[in-house]
DNA sequence: AACCGAATCAACCGCGTCTAT
DNA sequence: TATAGACGCGGTTGATTCGGT
């Protein structure tokens, strides 16, 4: 598909629109391999794409970049989400700064299709006080349990241990973020009891790539729900279906009870 | 097997902020 | 200091896939 922009400079190159090509991809990769990223209006010229700067790093950022981590979000990824989001809100690229090799908008999707889906479910607004709580008080230490429960029998893929904490990042101190060493089974959140308090301990910012990189993209871009393309040593992929599910009927019943009786 | 609605996610858009001149 | 261009973020869209009938 390509559409003529309406900027008069840029009609004089066709742009390029939708679904980049495996060429394009290639392109693109091998151009920031050997000049680096960044400049990026320059860089789509330089590198013979008739493509916006935005949708280069757009492509970059999001699918070819090497650490970027793709399947399924794992039961201590939501849990992360759901702490950080309650801090923060929708500051997706703050949050995916916690979560290494996640993109702002996968987690931004993940909020929407998943999170706002069982909001609708259990008739809250994903604002409300109610839906706030519900998350907090229920579902956090619930999938807390989860986590606990299935680190006692699998190894989850591990979040990056912590050593120190980044003092460059304000957030830290304003929420009293304290540097653990220990993995990340339960650790990178703190009990039910601390989910309100300000003693709780996250992975540093991914600002370094992922020492392990998943396999590159062309060799590993199955559907995240297809469990038969996921290679078991593959350290990315998913322990299973039902362990990274935690919006199951058994939990969303769970919850719809506690929203009617309890609030 | 075919259809259709729901779910998912890659990509685009608008706008505010940053940076260079 | 003012301005233009680049950048990055959050919201939204639309194509594709999935799952139920």
């Amino acid at each position: 598909m390509i559409e003529g922009s309406s900027n008069q400079k840029e009609e004089d190159v066709e742009v390029r629109r939708g679904p980049w090509t495996v060429d394009e991809d290639l392109t693109l990769i091998n151009y920031i391999a050997t000049h680096g990223e960044g400049r990026w209006n320059s860089l789509a010229r330089s590198a013979g794409l008739k493509r916006t700067g935005k949708s280069c790093r757009l492509r970059w950022l999001n699918y070819l970049r090497p650490d970027v981590r793709r399947g399924n979000i794992t039961l201590q990824e939501q849990l992360l989400i759901l702490d950080l989001h309650s801090r923060w809100g929708n500051r997706w690229s703050k949050i995916a700064q916690y979560l290494p090799g996640r993109t702002d908008n996968e987690i931004k999707n993940y909020w929407r299709t998943r999170v706002q889906k069982h909001a609708k479910q259990l008739k809250c607004d994903v604002n409300s006080k109610q839906f706030k709580d519900t998350m907090r008080y229920l579902w956090m230490p619930r999938l807390r349990e989860r986590i606990q429960a299935s680190s006692s029998i699998n190894h989850f893929p591990q979040t990056p241990e912590i050593h120190n904490i980044n003092p460059a990042t304000p957030s830290h101190s304003s929420f009293g973020i304290i540097a653990s060493t220990s993995h990340s089974h339960l650790s990178p959140i703190s009990n039910f009891s601390d989910s309100c308090s300000a003693h709780t301990t996250l992975p540093l910012p991914h600002n370094n790539p992922n020492p392990n990189p998943p396999h590159h993209y062309y060799s590993q871009t199955p559907h995240v729900d297809d469990q038969s393309h996921w290679d078991p040593n593959n350290p990315y992929s998913p322990q299973s279906a039902a362990e990274d599910n935690f919006w199951n009927l058994e939990n969303m019943l769970f919850l719809h009870h506690h929203l009617t009786h309890n609030m």
